[in-house]
DNA sequence: GCGTACCAAAGTGTGTACACTTTTGTCTAT
DNA sequence: ATAGACAAAAGTGTACACACTTTGGTACGC
């Protein structure tokens, strides 16, 4: 699905998909296509199509004859996600030992070492967030399979308003850059099994402490949600 | 995306699917709106629902303003296809190995005689892709994690049209049961890893078989294509 | 003869209207 | 008072119309 002139079905989605992530539309809402013509001064046509995007993408749900809805992602799913998604990067970063440029490499230790220094200095922990994000992505980009870089940036898309939660449990963020640490470790010494078994167990790591968050926390599923929380729990 | 009552544009999708899938809509094949939507008696609006939902399911290709075509696949993306199925395979027999109910592992057994029972009988080579097809389906969903079998089939779908292409292989048929056998056994005896390495061999393995073959016939595309070639090269 | 500009035909993107389904609120009977 | 049925309202699915973009071909200039 390429578009290299944007039509106003690929602006709305792009505005609903900002509205979710950005947590404006909460998983569960209802996305009535009227309202939302209106409001991005369209007719229901394109805002129908957006829709259907979104839908197969996972990002909401929709049945016949139904309100379309933000997906809700249930525990057990998001233990799945997470159990896939750790999976799928084992098998790119597997690759990517490998097969990583060095401008790729060294592209990948200048992200992890602005993580670092967000740390030291304290900055913004959303900025740490899209940080270890981008780290993420590198890390799968290297592996040169454009299928396999598309298929794990999907499952990440998913996960993506869930993951920001990762900063509220405290001295996970030291955790987790020295989980990033050891993975680099491996890639630079050409270990190719041993990078896959740590950023497996990484990511995996990561769903649990999201869903022991939860599993705390477990009140309306309002709560649970990103911007919210953030805001509520934000260091 | 579920839906309970089937909409135009379902019954519209599936249809293309059907015919992808057969081989009356050969990849590179634009399709066109007004077309379809006189042939299956609708109008273009649930026409272009499907082809929207195609697109995004990677079963088609389409740019704004321009004629949506049947996905094709050039051999670079085919062995990144493979590669990566291998990758999601393994993970998920990883998994099965020991999340498998004992009926189903039965089940499993039962196709894989089945094949068997084809084989030594000369039977429909067609019928024997389709048991093996069934076969790693039912490899994949022994994992019980329903996003990486969603996910694995999606990427099996996407090479579902080439992958008939091993049958016309002289003794691949054996080589292919011989691999399944192996991969039970290493089920039964609960050898995660080696099932794992078995199926990501095995599979890798069909990839490249295919593009060997391709590399061998390459003329138009056209050639490539299934069911012309299977019935080309049927036995 | 070759390249370029232009024009017509084909095809897609979107707006609008309407039928049909779901939903919600009310009214009746128990 | 509560449950069920019914009707009005809301919302989705589809048809159709029209504007805009792409495409392919033709005529013109060099």
């Amino acid at each position: 699905m390429t578009e290299r002139e944007p039509t106003q079905a690929d602006t709305v989605r792009l505005a609903i998909e900002r509205d979710i992530f950005g947590g404006q539309l909460a998983p569960g809402d209802a996305l009535e296509e009227g309202r939302l013509a209106t409001r991005f001064g369209v007719s229901r046509t394109p805002v129908r199509e957006a829709i259907t995007q979104l839908a197969q993408a996972g990002l909401i749900t929709k049945q016949a004859h139904k309100r379309a809805v933000v997906a809700q992602l249930d525990p057990a799913t998001l233990l799945e996600l997470f159990e896939a998604l750790s999976e799928l990067e084992g098998a790119a970063v597997f690759l990517s030992t490998s097969r990583m440029s060095s401008s790729e490499k060294s592209a990948l230790i200048e992200i992890h070492e602005a993580a670092a220094e967000n740390l030291r200095s304290e900055g913004d922990p959303n900025e740490y967030a899209d940080l270890g994000f981008a780290f993420h992505q590198r890390l799968v980009q290297g592996c040169h399979n454009t299928v396999l870089i598309d298929t794990t940036e999907w499952l990440s898309l998913r996960v993506l308003p869930y993951r920001r939660f990762q900063v509220v449990a405290p001295g996970r963020l030291q955790k987790n850059q020295a989980d990033h640490d050891v993975i680099i470790s491996a890639i630079f010494a050409g270990d190719a099994e041993a990078a896959r078994d740590e950023i497996r167990r990484h990511t995996l790591e990561q769903g649990d402490a999201l869903m022991r968050f939860i599993a705390l926390n477990k009140t309306s599923h309002a709560d649970f949600y990103p911007s919210g929380l953030i805001k509520e729990h934000q260091i």
